[in-house]
DNA sequence: ATTCTTACA
DNA sequence: TGTAAGGA
């Protein structure tokens, strides 16, 4: 077949993005300077910005739209990328920053979710985002439930995770996880409520107490199973013992966890290679 | 000559 | 944010 207009990865030099952005080419360099707008591509004289790039253009101006300041913007987008702030109080969201230990939500423009899936946002994900309640329509906007698990299926995705096995992994999560929080209810109700009861203490106070140990458990385990099956995914020998007693088996200073949200963060420019 | 940056308004 | 001047 002869080149459809289907592109590739087109790329545009500063003119022709502006344009297509309805901005001018002074705005555009304005942006880039105020780290609103990644760094484009460098041949020798000339800058090559890509779809990328006009997506995230889409995107601040519709954030200019809603009255953002461009500092706040900038903000926003960095808070975006590197994780672990609170977009959803960025943004003023009514009960991001509540005081139940909940997800923090982040409300988004079509278009940056698009920015962000760049290519696998498909009717077919998000019907399973929606189903799974991992996303929300509201009005012109649409909400993730939870910044943390936008974050990591963002990561998963741009290393090279089709999104559709992203969401078919979190629906497996999400019932064994269920099964678990089961459990711990069950313990909970058949062993310490009646007690706090008896007592006269505060029930939902006692719950709340013992709530971060569920969490604990499961942190420790996962680390454990974690553990367990790299170490048979590498081949390496392994020590057929009784779960939980691996000796010599202290665990690893590094775990799974979220030390470091700038894995692709602010330190080189070069992104996903070519 | 073209494309982008720097500097100034 | 527009525009003029200058480097590559």
């Amino acid at each position: 077949m002869a080149t459809s207009e289907a592109d590739e990865v087109r790329e545009y030099r500063m003119a022709e993005l502006a344009e297509k952005a309805g901005i001018t080419v002074r705005t555009l360099r304005f942006y880039r300077e105020r780290k609103l707008l990644p760094p484009p591509r460098r041949e020798g004289r000339i800058a090559w910005y890509n779809d990328h790039h006009l997506a995230r253009l889409r995107t601040i101006a519709a954030l200019l739209e809603r009255g953002h300041t461009l500092g706040g913007i900038a903000e926003l987008l960095a808070a975006f990328e590197s994780g672990r702030r609170d977009v959803g109080e960025l943004l003023g969201l009514p009960g991001a920053a509540a005081s139940w230990p909940a997800e923090t939500p982040v409300r988004l423009r079509p278009e940056a979710l698009a920015d962000y899936f760049q290519g696998e946002v498909t009717p077919e994900n998000l019907s399973t985002s929606l189903d799974l309640g991992y996303l929300a329509v509201d009005g012109d906007e649409i909400v993730h439930l939870s910044r943390r698990l936008l974050d990591v299926s963002h990561t998963l995705v741009e290393q090279g995770v089709p999104l559709a096995a992203v969401l078919g992994a979190a629906r497996e999560v999400r019932e064994h996880v269920d099964a678990i929080a089961e459990t711990f209810v069950t313990l909970l109700r058949t062993h310490v409520l009646a007690d706090a009861m008896e007592r006269g203490e505060d029930v939902g106070e006692t719950m709340e107490q013992l709530r971060p140990l569920a969490t604990s458990v499961v942190d420790a385990e996962l680390t454990m199973a974690m553990n367990r099956r790299m170490r048979a995914e590498l081949g390496e020998a392994p020590p057929r013992g009784p779960p939980g007693v691996a000796p010599g088996a202290s665990e690893p200073a590094g775990r799974y966890g979220s030390e470091s949200p700038g894995t692709y963060g602010s330190a080189a420019p070069g992104r996903t290679g070519q």
